[in-house]
RNA sequence: ACCGAAAUGGCGGAACUGGUAGACGCGCUGGACUCAAAAUCCAGUAACCUUUAAAGUUGUGUGGGUUCGAGUCCCACUUUCGGUACCA
């Protein structure tokens, strides 16, 4: 009788939930592991193979721990609120609740069906009120609290608001965006209206006019991802920036933080760099320029000040504040008809344009601080409104797109830094002595940093600065489906937050899910739920997908508490997460936020840890196989054609349209195509197409005339596995096909977790044989194999303790792919040797059950084992089972293996050494040369150098 | 454009701090069992050169370098993947 797994995986999943196998409580006697996944958000298209990967080594990691003696917490949750639910509502009426509790449903199947060991009762849904509710409840912590930079944490805005009764703001340090200066009689003299819109600028969740995506046609602000090649992805409209009032929170004000404590973290460095990028702190100064006949200044931001007599012109962004009054009547034809330009322009396309450099001159000039001269103030894209101060003083001797930019328009370039004695110099090289620059000549760049810098301070012209590029994070979505921000505003548009005792907020039901004029929130049709008993107004505005998911690793330590987020004790407990297993798509963003949040929340000594997550592994992604097929552009009724002949066309002249990789014959290979039955399938699917023609080698035929035999090559590519690209494979088949144990087994045995790749099954064979084979040490021919009660032999035992040995350590650097393998050495090595040592078997089980642990329940209980198998401790290998008699050592001539060389370990070195000279196979090579020497590295090789 | 990662047989991958390249598995080839097939078991399998063997040569994306010795370290580059609200 064959492994007969349906049977045996549903037994065990019953077993286990009516045992509460995997119930996980607050036992405070036992150490604690926390071991957590990045929740998944739950699409209409279920899970994918991708997910599993980093969920599957967890689980294994998880039941590891758990039999090594530890109190394992290890949740699984959702992050339920998003784009996609709210978009499918708008196409087919569906409630974004009913879809994501059906697609929750359907995940939660899924990821039993693969036998993980979750606390369901743990479980986290972010759309559910009775977790929202904290995480408004966070929010009005973020909008009552400002950031004191001196001592370093977050403060009651309370107390703030009593130093500007008492002193004003002058000489306070509150973290502040606006540099805005009052008295207390400046203060208390304000209207409310007045106050409310100066705390703003310092409240941690505060509002403030930010840039978003805009399309005028279909009358709703959009997401980057529904933007594509600068038009919107439904109907190519075009989008603008276009500023608005959004929330924001101040994660700026713990940019330090946020990079210094990166260092104490178990991340891999690349993580830990890109994080501290993505923060990208850089000092230099902040300096007024004198605009010619205004009064103003304008203020702008450098790295090198050391290179400010190597300024030729200023550059401003195009949003910048101050071109209305720089642009000169003359200029304002030209200035208008670029800034429309811009406007449609992408933040990445701006950046990427570095040889194509655009930009206008406005008119003005400003006065340069030391030596008086006119510099032009110009308008370029290459600036960005968001980074500094929207503008910079243009050195182009020494930085490249300055270079670039005043080549394209002939503006001078000044050289101030002598850089002739540096090899391979580079224009913005910190590195040189600075000359042309009056007080400042004759010294090195490091030092005209800083002596330029105390002069500009001296004259008051400006300041020493960090300046990061992280920037405060926009917390405002014109959307339904999120989370309602918990604040309302007065007839004279004053913001009033909510009282933690009227939350949650809850999201009005809406039958219609529609944007309202001006790009409001569909929440505007939300009739009554608008206006407030007391006659104030709702904020419209949603919370972003990240707002759920910044904090969700702290619910799961007491998911079910009504009185605070989660208790004291549960978090004393738990603290932190001691392994966080998740893809680099997250590498930045909600690591980021997370992390914000939690120092936050720290600060307010409503957690024990600032940090939340000890270590990190980024699980690779597994991609799918996107299949295209070949549409030429703007043919009329639409001509497609044969990869095959793709080379006969301009590149531009194509459009890749991704299709079904169920309709594609020998997806995956070189002989990816459809035949006639998949581009009818196609047609079907995409009826659009109905009147198209297909063209291949022989011939362009539609599609009633298609031959026997055609065939219309598709193509391949690698990416991302996504409903869009309709490439998602789901693990129901494979499971059902193979059972869970093999699944399991052969994601880890695809290759290193960390690693991306492609999904393919063409070895799950080898893992299903192993599993077979695996049985059939217990079970022959449907009878129960007579197990022998004897003391284990030596041979045995060797084979088993050096499998333990493997594992043990394999799994500590969850290098799970090498496990697999030990594994199958294992067992071949015992099936070989014919192993039925009852002793053996069971150890060997127990070692298996964290990665097979359907197969290793069903076994361990016929082996007449109590309890399950996963509350069983693991075992530990015996070193004195693994001892060699013999060794064998490489032999190298010149570095290059030649012959081994069995000897017994214990030899003494200088035998080695003598005696291998004399050798045959040594003396063969070296004939008449003579030995220079011989390299011995003990139990590993000799080299012997000719 | 920028940040990060990866590249090893026909394929997925192994090789811990520089020390036997290709473990394990897939695929393929041959054999055993069978009337036959499936399943199972056994053997072989980097390329090249010698038609066997032995021996040898070349080989870890490309080009250089360091070393007795490089898949591993250094420099430059190519391609692929992930991310990007954002270079001063």
């Amino acid at each position: 009788m064959e492994y007969r797994h349906q049977e045996i995986e549903s037994k065990w999943k019953k077993y286990w939930i009516e045992n509460e196998t995997y119930k996980v409580n607050n036992e405070f006697s036992k150490p604690k592991y926390y071991i957590l996944d990045m929740f998944p958000y739950p699409s209409g298209a279920g899970l994918h193979v991708g997910h599993p990967l980093g969920y599957i080594a967890s689980d294994i990691v998880a039941r590891y721990m758990r039999m090594k003696g530890y109190n394992v917490l290890h949740p699984m949750g959702f992050d339920a609120f998003g784009l996609p639910a709210e978009q499918y509502a708008i196409q087919t009426g569906v409630h974004p609740l009913t879809s994501t509790m059906d697609n929750i449903r359907r995940y939660k199947q899924q990821l039993e069906n693969i036998g993980m060991n979750y606390d369901w009762d743990r479980q986290v849904i972010t759309c559910e009120k009775n977790y929202y509710r904290w995480t408004q409840w966070i929010f009005l912590q973020l909008f009552n609290h400002y950031y004191d930079p001196v001592d370093q944490k977050a403060r009651s805005l309370d107390e703030l608001i009593t130093v500007f009764e008492k002193k004003g703001n002058i000489g306070c340090n509150a973290f502040t965006s606006e540099e805005l200066q009052f008295t207390a009689e400046d203060w208390n003299g304000f209207s409310d209206a007045r106050k409310d819109h100066i705390l703003m600028n310092y409240r941690l969740a505060y509002r403030k006019e930010s840039h978003v995506n805009w399309c005028e046609a279909l009358g709703t602000v959009l997401a980057n991802d529904e933007i594509k090649d600068g038009v919107s992805e439904r109907g190519g409209h075009p989008v603008e920036k276009k500023p608005m009032m959004q929330w924001a929170l101040r994660i700026t004000a713990y940019a330090d933080r946020l990079l210094q404590s990166l260092d104490h973290l178990e991340w891999s460095d690349s993580m830990k760099l890109m994080q501290s990028n993505w923060i990208g702190k850089s000092s230099g100064a902040e300096i007024n320029f004198k605009i010619k006949d205004h009064l103003t200044t304008l203020k702008i931001f450098t790295t090198r000040p050391d290179t400010i007599f190597g300024v030729s012109f200023m550059v401003i962004a195009p949003e910048h504040p101050l071109v209305d009054l720089l642009t000169s009547n003359h200029h304002q034809q030209d200035v208008k008809s670029y800034l429309e330009k811009s406007k449609l322009k992408t933040e990445r396309d701006r950046l990427s344009d570095t040889k194509q450099m655009s930009g206008v001159f406005t008119g003005s000039y400003c006065i340069h601080p030391f030596t008086g001269e006119d510099i032009p103030v110009w308008i370029s894209d290459y600036v960005l409104i968001e980074y500094g101060t929207g503008a910079i003083m243009a050195v182009p001797g020494h930085d490249q797109r300055d270079h670039a930019f005043a080549t394209t328009y002939s503006l001078p370039v000044l050289e101030v830094i002598d850089q002739s004695a540096i090899p391979n110099k580079d224009r913005e090289a910190k590195a040189g002595i600075v000359i042309n620059s009056d007080f400042l000549n004759g010294l090195a760049v490091s030092d005209a940093i800083e002596r330029s810098i105390s002069k500009i301070e001296e004259k008051g012209i400006g300041k020493r600065k960090n300046q990061y590029r992280l920037r405060d994070a926009n917390f405002s979505r014109q959307r339904y489906w999120g989370e309602p921000i918990p604040v309302v505003y007065n007839s004279e548009g004053q913001c009033i937050a909510l009282s933690p005792d009227q939350l949650p907020l809850e999201l009005p039901p809406l039958s219609k899910i529609e944007p309202g004029q001006g790009g409001k929130s569909p929440l505007i049709h939300a009739g009554d739920w608008i206006k407030t008993q007391e006659g104030m107004t709702r904020e419209l505005d949603t919370m972003p997908g990240y707002a759920g998911s910044s904090w969700y690793f702290l619910r799961y330590m007491d998911p079910n508490n009504e009185e605070v987020f989660a208790s004291t004790e549960s978090m004393q407990y738990w603290r932190d997460v001691d392994l966080y297993i998740g893809g680099t798509e997250h590498a930045v963003g909600h690591l980021m936020y997370s992390r914000f949040w939690q120092k936050f929340l720290f600060d307010l000594g409503l957690v024990p840890v600032d940090e939340p997550f000890k270590k990190l592994v980024n699980q690779g992604m597994i991609q799918g196989i996107i299949e295209n097929i070949l549409l030429v552009k703007n043919s009329q009724p639409g001509q497609f054609i044969s990869a095959a002949m793709a080379d006969q066309f301009q590149q531009d002249q194509l459009v890749a349209i991704p299709v079904h990789v169920g309709f594609v014959n020998n997806y995956n290979s070189a002989d990816a195509h459809l035949d006639a039955n998949g581009i009818n399938e196609f047609v079907r699917w995409k009826p659009d197409y109905a009147n198209a023609v297909f063209t291949d080698l022989n011939g362009t035929y539609s599609l009633k005339e298609i031959p026997e035999g055609f065939k219309i090559m598709t193509r391949s590519e690698v990416g991302k596995m996504s409903k869009r690209y309709h490439n998602v494979v789901n693990p129901d088949d494979v499971i059902a096909e193979y059972g869970a144990d093999v699944f399991r087994m052969y994601e880890m045995f695809l290759g290193p977790l960390q690693d991306s790749k492609p999904w393919d099954t063409k070895g799950i064979t080898g893992v299903a044989g192993f599993i077979k084979k695996y049985y059939r040490l217990f079970y022959h021919d449907g009878q129960k194999v007579l197990l022998s009660d004897a003391n284990p032999d030596k041979e045995h035992l060797k084979i088993l303790h050096t499998c333990i040995k493997k594992i043990n350590e394999d799994i500590g650097n969850l290098s799970l792919n090498t496990c697999i393998s030990s594994f199958m050495i294992c067992v071949n090595e015992l099936r070989r040797t014919s192993c039925n040592n009852k002793l053996i078997l069971k150890d060997l089980n127990l070692l298996l059950a964290p990665f097979a642990p359907f197969i290793t329940e069903e076994i361990h209980a016929s082996l007449g084992g109590d309890g399950s198998v996963h509350h069983q401790t693991y075992p530990q290998h015996n070193d004195s089972f693994l001892t060699e008699d013999n060794i064998s050592y490489p032999v190298c001539i010149n570095g290059k293996k030649r012959f081994e060389w069995t000897v017994p370990i214990d030899k003494p070195q200088l035998e080695l050494e003598k005696e291998v000279l004399l050798l045959e196979e040594v003396q063969k090579w070296i004939s008449e040369q003579t030995i220079k020497k011989v390299i011995l590295v003990p139990g590993r090789m000799i080299n012997v150098v000719i």
